[in-house]
DNA sequence: GAGCACTGC
């Protein structure tokens, strides 16, 4: 029998009604409220289905297991008869089968197999406000289908939190009809939140050791539950309580999904001791522990999250939103009323963010746009969204599926349909084609399982000799990291992964048990879809088809190893290959690439690689491959090396010196150095400068001739021209530059130049007068002429140059060579400044002619 | 110089 104990029950008459009226609901009910096992059987047994099943979506497979079982149960039936669930490798669903719990992607799957989704009368979404990515996508696919040819569906969204009216506008065909929201209390004891008074710069651990002893001081009973970002930052908190003796009056146990399940149920079995649980973000939804009183959060969790420009996955550690601060305060009010200790200040509360960031924002979104391209919706970013995904992660989803050959002109190929009969990222299903083509499908398969989980080895402490040691067995490839854990999965299977063989040898068993089964339905399933040529031997296997399959998955990600120890990706993203790969080749590609938190900043951890050769690319991606000859100057040998360089995807993956040189490319790379202040040229002397200063000159004074002023660009162009064919710097600088340089302006220009700014000047004595043209960094701007001042006596008029635009500097000196003054009109100066000076003059330099 | 949590025919 239903429980009609529990709240939600008390909104039945309105849920039958509106669902029988309409066609959607949104249903907001805290936990406790029973909606998960109870509005399932209210709408089986009011006939709101019809003869349709009910599909209830779960976020987690051990919720649609358990909730079905319960469900089945309270009805008095066997599991997979009326009430069944479906999950990844178990199905407990049959003809007769009305409610059916199952997992979001299960729910996926039947989309994509009948687009219409028959035989389903009911969709309710459960724990809608985690928002994880599969719901999103469900929920905008299947309110498309209520849209257009499925009216009848009905859709029932259910959360536990009081966002609901963004949801209800969504699913309304306009504002005035928004889907009805029922909200049901939910049956949890009230927690009384404290704050930390001021901002504590120590580190989260001992501030939260430090809440832990005052609860245990202040004599409240009960169990204790400890919100890390982390396994490190769980073990020191550890530490600093052992540090307080409480180990002595409390069970101090971690929990993070790092562990082994035999060392994850000592939280949630009784003790006799207090037990004090000091765990990551498994505790905030995955994991409910009974009897927990007190909640200490320090407020932080590590958030992964896909940087979709750079394409790189981050992991950061992150002050969580209000809503999950409040979902972890919610953890100690489950069996009686309890507190809530959060290590940060209330004004620090009202500046984060209100609710967490949706999946569909933060995640690698190909495997998403391929689904959404085959099922017809060309834009993923114009589709019909709750919350829209970031134009540059469809961006870069599109990009990445084009160059994997799934969409071609934005449209899904033939190989793109293929890869999505593969529950795998298109990155993976791609390699399994490319597998079926080398026969080596069983070996991708294995690699596809081997990432689609947890880790599957243990993680090496800093000296963990012994562990380093079992792993050692492994690790007898240095072609590929695949291959560690492809002997560490054979190791598993051949001890039958037995919990202790597994442990000493750093393989976590429960891992290599999921990856065993992941495995052998992605073999089943390649069967099914003909990957696998039957009688396929292993003998006269390929040693290196499986690196080209990676490759084929992961051209993309190509690394080079530089001198430092780093690696330079494509798109000139830089990474360190993390400490534990094995491989040791110049050339690899990468599966794993994230950016991390690490003591000296961030730091982009690449993980996963393998070892690839030149030849490949050329073989299995000759359209990413370009190449060209870089004339350099190589400042030790001082000479110009022409270089060929090979690139794939822009990054050079082959640099091979070349006789041949290139004349203008190598003359040009001289030029360059130079222009860098790598080395003196002799010849660039005081005629060639002010040959450039008279262009520039007349360049300013008479713009409407259009002279080719002489700048970086044109000196560097006339270097180029004079070091034509040089690779010597030691010849190069002997190159008499003159010539070259005049060629920067057309002949005519150039006797133009010697009429306009003339290199010298009649003079009134008959000589001719030297000119020095302004040179850059000269703050006067006009071309200057020394003169003695009893030679110019005769000078009627002061002397211009370019079409009397352009005074010639006098620089007036005594006769004894000293310089008087400076001026660029003499008969004013003659007037106005000679009277100042005449009588000292006189008297100084008599036996001259002065007026 | 180093590590969240989930999940799919």
């Amino acid at each position: 029998m239903p429980n009609h104990t529990l709240p939600v029950w008390r909104l039945h008459p309105d849920i039958v009604r509106i669902l029988t009226r309409g066609n959607q609901l949104i249903l907001v009910a805290a936990t406790g409220s029973g909606k998960t096992t109870q509005v399932p059987q209210m709408l089986l047994d009011a006939g709101v289905a019809g003869a349709g099943r009910i599909v209830i979506l779960q976020p987690r497979r051990v919720a649609a297991r358990t909730v079905a079982a319960r469900v089945a149960w309270e009805r008095g039936g066997r599991l997979g008869a009326e009430v069944g669930y479906q999950v990844r490798f178990e199905e407990h669903l049959s003809d007769a089968s009305r409610l059916c719990f199952v997992t979001e992607g299960i729910l996926l799957r039947w989309l994509q197999n009948d687009h219409e989704l028959r035989g389903v009368g009911v969709v309710m979404f459960d724990e809608f406000h985690e928002r994880n990515l599969l719901s999103d996508v469900a929920l905008a696919l299947v309110k498309r289908l209520q849209r257009t040819t499925r009216p009848d569906l009905k859709i029932v969204v259910m959360s536990a939190t009081l966002e609901a009216e963004p949801v209800a506008c969504y699913l309304a065909e306009n504002r005035q009809d928004a889907a009805p929201i029922l909200v049901s209390e939910g049956r949890t004891f009230p927690v009384s939140i404290n704050w930390a008074q001021y901002g504590d710069q120590r580190p989260a651990p001992e501030r939260a050791a430090e809440a832990v002893a005052r609860i245990i001081a202040n004599g409240d009973p009960g169990d204790i539950l400890v919100f890390m970002p982390g396994m490190g930052e769980i073990n020191s908190t550890i530490n600093a309580l052992r540090g307080a003796r409480l180990n002595e009056q409390c069970l101090l146990i971690p929990l993070h999904g790092d562990l082994a399940p035999s060392e994850q149920d000592r939280a949630f079995q009784p003790a006799e001791m207090r037990k004090i649980v000091v765990a990551t973000n498994v505790a905030e939804t995955s994991v409910t522990i009974d009897g927990v009183c007190h909640v200490v959060d320090a407020g932080l969790a590590r958030i992964a999250r896909y940087d979709a420009e750079r394409g790189i996955q981050t992991l950061a550690v992150e002050e969580i939103s209000r809503a999950s601060a409040d979902q972890r305060t919610g953890r100690a009010g489950r069996t009686s009323p309890g507190t809530c200790w959060r290590l940060w200040t209330e004004s620090n509360h009202l500046a984060r963010p209100a609710k967490n960031t949706p999946e569909i924002q933060r995640a690698d979104l190909a495997e998403t746009v391929l689904l959404l391209h085959s099922l017809g919706v060309k834009r993923a970013v114009e589709f019909d969204w709750l919350d829209q995904p970031d134009i540059e992660a469809v961006e870069r989803a599109e990009m990445l599926l084009t160059i994997l050959g799934a969409l071609a002109g934005g449209a899904p190929t033939p190989v793109g349909r293929q890869m999505l009969r593969l529950p795998m990222h298109p990155r993976f299903s791609r390699m399994l084609l490319e597998a079926s083509r080398r026969g080596c499908v069983a070996e991708a398969a294995q690699c596809a399982a081997l990432v689609s989980g947890r880790d599957l080895l243990m993680r090496l402490g800093k000296d963990d000799t012994q562990l380093k040691e079992a792993r050692e067995r492994f690790e007898e490839s240095t072609q590929s990291d695949f291959h560690t854990l492809m002997r560490a999965h054979e190791f598993a299977r051949s001890c039958k992964f037995d919990l202790n063989a597994c442990q000493r040898a750093g393989v976590h068993a429960q891992t290599a048990r999921q990856v065993e089964e992941t495995f052998s339905q992605l073999l089943q399933i390649a069967r099914r879809e003909r990957l696998i040529e039957e009688g396929t031997t292993m003998a006269n296997l390929d040693p290196e088809a499986l690196a080209k399959c990676l490759l084929a998955g992961f051209i993309d990600q190509l690394a080079v190893r530089h001198e430092t120890g780093d690696c330079l990706l494509t798109e000139g993203r830089i990474g360190t290959l993390a400490r534990e790969s094995v491989v040791d080749a110049p050339l690899a590609v990468i599966a794993g690439i994230r950016e991390v938190d690490g003591r000296g900043g961030r730091m982009t951890l690449l993980s996963l690689a393998t070892a690839v050769k030149p030849e490949w690319i050329k073989e299995i991606f000759p359209q990413h491959l370009t190449a060209t000859v870089e004339h350099l100057f190589d400042r030790t040998h001082k000479r110009v090396a022409a270089i060929r360089q090979e690139r794939c995807l822009g990054l050079v993956i082959t640099q091979k010196h070349q006789r041949e040189v290139e004349p203008a490319a190598s003359g040009h790379a001289l030029a360059e150095a130079f222009s860098n202040g790598w080395f003196d040229l002799p010849n660039l002397g005081h005629d060639v400068k002010q040959f450039i200063a008279r262009v520039n000159l007349i360049c300013a004074a008479l713009p409407e001739l259009e002279f080719p002023p002489f700048d970086a660009p044109a000196l560097l162009a006339a270097l180029t021209r004079a070091f034509a064919g040089q690779t010597l710097l030691k010849e190069a600088q002997t190159v008499e530059l003159r010539p070259h340089f005049r060629r920067h302006l057309a002949p005519e220009q150039l006797e133009w130049l010697d009429e306009l700014l003339p290199l010298s000047i009649p003079w009134p004595d008959g000589r001719k007068l030297k000119l020095t043209y302004p040179e850059p960094d000269h703050d006067d701007g006009w071309p200057t002429a020394q003169v003695k001042l009893n030679d110019s006596w005769g000078l009627k008029e002061h002397p211009m140059l370019g079409e009397g635009k352009v005074p010639v500097r006098l620089c007036l000196l005594l006769p004894d060579g000293k310089r008087l003054e400076a001026t660029t009109d003499f008969p004013k100066w003659k007037a106005a400044n000679y009277p100042k000076h005449r009588a000292t003059i006189k008297a100084k330099y008599p036996g001259f002619a002065w007026p």
